[in-house]
DNA sequence: AGTGCGATTGACT
DNA sequence: GTCAATCGCACTA
């Protein structure tokens, strides 16, 4: 299970060029992981858009932002709060500081390893938040840059199932264009973050 | 070279 | 509900 035989990649041609389309478009898709086995089913993004002060690639590129400025489709992974890895989907084209950040998944395979990782029981736990999700899949700063349409160690895939009804709320923790509504969630998903009013 | 601050989490009242 | 932990990095000088 979870070899790139049994979830073949997104091809970076079906991923949508605008970003917000992309964070959409990303919800019901699968985040899959050698490890050798690990799975889980996006059920929460965010878009960080072109002109959007909240975005790390606002002010243009840096040594930790310059994945950001990959063609759509690469991993951009940073350390938040020096505690936390956050993992984004690079947008648009070239040159385009934009990008999507993985919020929460549904964890699918490889949940014992999870487990470990995570080192918590509850199945709704290991993955609920993008620090978590990271944790779960073993997602750090040495899998920055790395084309998430390609062959492993970590990348996107179709899943099967029907996707849900996805709902829209304000991004969790900005304080910079805070007012957007740039996340994107399953709802009644048991699986998202953020509070159940941005959930309904 | 020094400083302030997060796209969070987990522990605790 | 509140709050501290923790550190890479962007910014200022």
């Amino acid at each position: 299970m979870s070899h790139s035989d049994d979830h073949p990649p997104l091809a970076r041609e079906e991923l949508p060029d605008d970003t917000a389309a992309l964070a959409r478009y990303l919800i019901g898709k699968l985040v899959v992981r050698d490890l050798p086995e690990g799975s889980g089913r996006i059920v929460e993004t965010e878009a960080y858009v072109v002109g959007d002060a909240a975005g790390h690639g606002f002010r243009g590129m840096t040594p930790r932002n310059r994945s950001l400025f990959l063609e759509r489709g690469h991993a951009y992974v940073y350390l938040a709060y020096g505690i936390s890895f956050m993992l984004n989907v690079s947008s648009e084209t070239q040159g385009t500081g934009t990008g999507v950040l993985i919020r929460a998944l549904e964890p699918l395979e490889g949940i014992a390893i999870m487990r470990l990782n995570r080192g918590v029981e509850r199945l709704r736990d290991l993955a609920r938040g993008p620090g978590r999700l990271a944790a779960a899949l073993r997602i750090d700063r040495s899998l920055d840059g790395l084309d998430l349409c390609g062959e492993g160690p970590l990348w996107l895939a179709r899943d099967g199932t029907e996707t849900g009804a996805i709902g829209q709320s304000i991004r969790i923790g900005i304080s910079k264009d805070a007012e957007r509504l740039l996340r994107f969630y399953l709802v009644g998903s048991p699986f998202v973050s953020g509070a159940a009013s941005l959930n309904r």
